[in-house]
DNA sequence: GACGCCGGGTTTTTT
DNA sequence: ACCCGGCGTC
């Protein structure tokens, strides 16, 4: 019965996918072919028709929203039987590892976890305690190699043994010195999350036993991006009962430059000898076309394992290719077609996405959406938890869990001022690398022996506040964030500022406090816990990624890079900026290797569209602040020709037609419009100013930022409620 | 020690 | 074009 409504509806392949419970399976699994369906139901097949009880089945993902709706969908079909199941994506299963049994490396287990920004400050005391100087030896050259090394599940010895010339053997000792570091911090970087739970189950065969023991089952998703460690940990992890399904697409291989390595799914069944291997190349998801096109484009890569997809929507539209003037046209071909289609052909926004290769590449188009007041996400570019002032407040929360957070410590200690500025802080650091005491203690000493007694009486107010702030450490996570935000005057100098800008950053803390009172609710019930709710809360945000929080809003146009898109799918795609030197970037250009993953990535990007796919480039963009003229991807040319539809700009003749004159006029006619706009507004803004927006209505202005053309107002509309515009788009009149 | 100006690098992708 | 860090001045 259970079984019947498991297996119902699969093709005969996914159906063998989840059939074949025992010894190691690959599955290869083509772009939309179901992925996701085939994993869910084999977790549910297992517990539901093997009786595998679900605490023995351990499921990795690469991210929290990936392993967050497996979870949703296994409940579902089961109910409550799901309960116990770990579905978690490496770094996390990790984290959550560690925290049981770091103790048998000799670590404590209230270790607190570096991002990058942590990391790269550490590198940065790592040159200084060397006497290097910055310029000569970068530091994020430094964070790069030892990045590398972890990836690779190299230790410092090891990179050290390893070392080829006298450059490696400095970088070797120096990664050395930077693990150093993050142990008198008692820290773990993302690699070391990894890297050193390995190295506990190597040291501690004990603990591997009892893992080995506990997960009977074991299944990796997106298995073409792991790298060496996350290998070695599937490896060990599975050694002692060889039930390890691993499920992957090495067309969708993209991520190398992070240290994915794709011979750990090429070579899976040189690895495990009886593996057997299910190949899913029925696609579910695009139209003919549209996969044709992009399987052409994949197919240049060689070294390519072969694959057959085939889909079975015949017909279709053709993909769309157009070729702009510069990014201001793109953009603005984009949003007019997405205008045509939402009124014409009846979809909503939220089937279109804007997909690109750089982050940087959204803000034609976020202005363009603007224009027309079209709702959009963006999802990627700088992160909501590493905002400065949101790391400010959590380097306080740190500093409640683990007083020896030397990065968290040296971030805020002056923040707001407070009279312990660069040279203090620079001689507390140097007295703390002498006596091999934490940067807290030495603030203490500092205080007592060499300071100046003004500033030895600033030293002894922070750390007096420091240590009033330590009360709260068991309250709520929210009030614990107000108590820092009050206490600490962060928000009394904030509000003290009074310019947009500091709202804007007010406005975020306000939404780090609301988030964190989701978190406390939503965490109330997991009592037995023995871990705080405020080590919890930081865990969970150390390991959140943008693309976790990503809702898709059926109102809204997503825009984000090919990166981000994987494993999504809309009905509606623009792959933008097929340039050379953009899509493929010019720093995957000249290597065999790199540019083959960039194909991948066009694939990628191709793939996640299941109507329409238009191809748009642009002759002419502005890079760094100057012009850039570049030819049409190499990728554009790989597309059949007859796959390919050319469109024309709307609204004007053929592309040969058109003549530098006539663009001229249309560029005087933009520069007039803009020019009278600005004109219009002169004089009236400011804030408190009362305005009417065409689609918004009745608000007054709460802030202004930018100049010229740029101007930006945020204005709290009386229905609408608060909302940044363009003055330059959003056509608003004094009320 | 705070503030402001200048210069250089930046935009590759992120758990 | 923008952001950040470094350096000089107050």
């Amino acid at each position: 019965m259970l079984a019947d409504s498991i297996l119902e509806g699969l093709n005969p392949e996914q159906r063998r996918a989840v059939e074949t419970t025992e010894g190691p399976l690959l599955v290869l699994a083509g772009a939309g072919s179901g992925k996701t369906r085939v994993l869910t139901s084999r977790i549910a097949y297992l517990i539901g028709v093997c009786g595998i009880p679900a605490e023995s089945i351990l499921g990795v993902t690469f991210t929290n929203k990936a392993a967050g709706e497996m979870r949703e969908r296994v409940e579902k079909t089961l109910g409550p039987s799901a309960g116990g199941l770990w579905l978690s994506t490496f770094h996390s299963m990790c984290v959550r590892i560690l925290r049981r049994d770091i103790g048998a490396l000799e670590r404590s287990r209230g270790f607190v976890i570096y991002d990058d920004a942590d990391s790269l400050g550490i590198c940065k005391q790592v040159l200084k305690r060397h006497g290097l100087d910055p310029r000569q030896y970068e530091p994020k050259r430094l964070r790069w190699r030892i990045d590398e090394w972890k990836n690779q599940g190299l230790l410092p010895a090891d990179a050290a043994s390893q070392a080829a010339d006298i450059d490696d053997e400095l970088s070797a000792e120096l990664y050395g010195t930077y693990q150093r570091l993050l142990f008198d911090a008692n820290a773990l970087d993302f690699g070391d999350l990894l890297l050193q739970t390995v190295e506990l189950f190597k040291r501690a065969p004990q603990v591997l036993d009892w893992y080995q023991r506990r997960w009977q089952y074991v299944l990796v998703d997106e298995y073409q991006d792991t790298n060496r460690v996350q290998y070695q940990l599937v490896r060990m992890l599975a050694a002692s009962h060889g039930n390890l399904c691993v499920v992957g697409d090495p067309d969708q291989s993209v991520y190398a430059w992070r240290g994915a390595d794709i011979r750990n799914i090429l070579d899976f069944e040189e690895d495990y000898p009886n593996a057997k291997v299910i190949k899913l190349e029925r696609n579910y998801r695009s139209t003919q076309p549209i996969l044709s096109g992009a399987t052409a484009v994949v197919e240049n890569n060689l070294g390519r394992k072969k694959k057959n997809m085939f889909t079975e929507r015949e017909g279709g539209e053709l993909i769309h290719f157009f070729e702009a003037e510069n990014e201001r046209e793109e953009a603005s071909f984009v949003v007019g077609r997405i205008l045509h289609a939402s009124r014409n052909e009846g979809r909503s926004l939220g089937e279109f996405a804007i997909l690109y290769r750089t982050n940087s590449q959204s803000r034609a188009f976020e202005e363009e959406l603007l224009k027309y007041d079209l709702p959009y996400v963006v999802v990627g570019g700088v992160r909501f938890y590493e905002r400065a002032e949101i790391k400010d407040i959590l380097c306080y929360l740190r500093l409640l869990v683990n007083p020896d957070d030397a990065q968290a410590l040296s971030r805020i200690v002056n923040k707001p001022a407070r009279g312990i500025g660069k040279t203090t802080l620079e001689r507390v650091e140097a007295l703390a690398a002498e006596r091999e005491i934490s940067l807290r203690a030495a603030l203490g000493a500092f205080a007592r022996e060499g300071a100046a007694r003004r500033t030895a009486g600033k030293i002894r107010e922070f750390l007096d506040l420091l240590q009033d702030l330590d009360r709260f450490a068991e309250r709520p996570v929210d009030e614990i964030i107000a108590e820092v935000l009050e206490r600490s005057g962060y928000m009394k100098a904030l509000v003290a500022e009074d310019n947009p800008d500091a709202e804007v950053r007010i406005d975020n803390l306000r939404e780090l406090v609301a988030s964190a009172e989701d978190f406390h609710a939503v965490n109330t019930g997991s009592e037995g816990e023995e871990r705080s709710e405020l080590e919890l809360y930081l865990d969970q945000v150390a390991l959140i990624s943008d693309l976790d929080s990503y809702e898709h809003k059926p109102q809204s146009v997503s825009l984000m890079t090919a990166h981000s898109a994987k494993g999504l799918e809309y009905g509606v795609v623009f792959l933008v900026g097929m340039e050379e030197g953009v899509f493929p970037h010019a720093n995957s250009s000249y290597d065999e290797e790199r540019l083959e993953e960039e194909r991948r990535l066009c694939y990628v990007g191709m793939t996640r569209a299941m109507e329409q796919l238009f191809l748009t480039c642009a002759r002419e963009r502005r890079r760094f602040g100057s012009h850039s003229y570049q030819s049409p991807s190499r990728f554009l040319r790989e597309v059949p020709e007859e796959l390919m539809q050319v469109q024309h700009s709307p609204g004007r003749g053929q592309r040969s037609s058109r003549t530098r004159a006539s663009r001229r006029t249309r560029e005087d006619r933009l520069d007039r419009s803009y020019s009278q706009e600005t004109h219009d507004e002169e004089g009236g803004i400011q804030r408190g100013t009362r305005v009417r927006h065409s689609v918004f209505g009745l608000g007054t202005i709460e802030g202004v930022s930018g100049e010229g053309v740029n101007q930006k107002l945020k204005i709290k509309f009386d229905r609408a409620g608060i909302k940044t515009v363009m003055v330059r788009y959003a056509n608003l009149e004094l009320a």
